[in-house]
DNA sequence: AGATAAATGAAAATGATTCTCATTATCATT
DNA sequence: AATGATAATGAGAATCATTTTCATTTATCT
């Protein structure tokens, strides 16, 4: 007899759980826990914010959503490899599709196992290149 | 006659300012606010957690230390070209010396004024990929 | 259907960070 | 060295995103 590992607890398929989802896929932008609770909320007036912050975390571990660690933290519905950039001025984040070749064989020289990567842009957004502009 | 901009606030020389600043660039590590406090304090007992705060973000922007957005909040006072690998299982925050090309050019492409970069890599440590063996 | 385990909702708790404000220190000038 | 202007400090309170707790509900398995 030998003992089990810890459980790995077995996710179960919720109605809030999908709906979240599926909003947040619906989505072009990178929402926040909140901004995406006031768009669930519509769809299902009971759910708590705490379910949204719950299952964004969930999704994340199991790679099914992106999660972008600005503050407050925003999640991405798009799995497709690509990069972020971030307006320094708006904080407004956009996404870049462009590669960038990250070599595993170089981490694990490091002694490191890769998991993955990624990149985050910084830079002035368009509009905020128009409105220093102005200002000047 | 015309108006001035918004005046440049002159940034002061305080002896907290240096304290923090030096004792930051001594540590190979990439310490929180509060880490750092604990180092700090010790020279200076009157110094205040919140001084600390204060003053990485504005080394940080000033281009003086780096800051990695975990959280809670690193900072680096190795300003060297290097990318950060975070142990996903302990946390640990490793530096990376090699290069990764981003052509401003293609930045420009899409609106934006590229102004900086950070790649974060994330994996095992290797002190996590044994523990990891041990237990299977 | 009944048992088991996980998810939910509500509220409270947490923890990092930021703000406020009275006081103090710095810096450029007299 | 004294002055005046302005920025920085320290202490505590406030904020805000996020997490925890716990009683209840729901999903899944047999």
């Amino acid at each position: 007899m030998r003992v089990e590992k810890a459980s790995s607890t077995k996710i179960k398929n919720t109605k809030q759980r999908e709906l979240i989802l599926n909003e947040l896929r619906k989505l072009m932008s990178h929402p926040t826990a909140e901004e995406l609770y006031k768009i669930v909320v519509k769809k299902n007036p009971k759910i708590g914010l705490c379910t949204i912050y719950r299952n964004l975390e969930t999704f994340y571990k199991q790679g099914l959503v992106g999660k972008i660690c600005t503050k407050p933290v925003r999640y991405d519905g798009d799995m497709s490899k690509h990069s972020h950039i971030r307006c320094t001025s708006c904080g407004k984040i956009g996404d870049i599709f462009f590669n960038v070749p990250i070599n595993p064989v170089e981490i694990q020289k490091l002694g490191y196992k890769l998991q993955g990567y990624k990149i985050e842009i910084t830079g002035l957004c368009s509009s905020c290149i128009k409105k220093q502009k102005r200002e000047e």
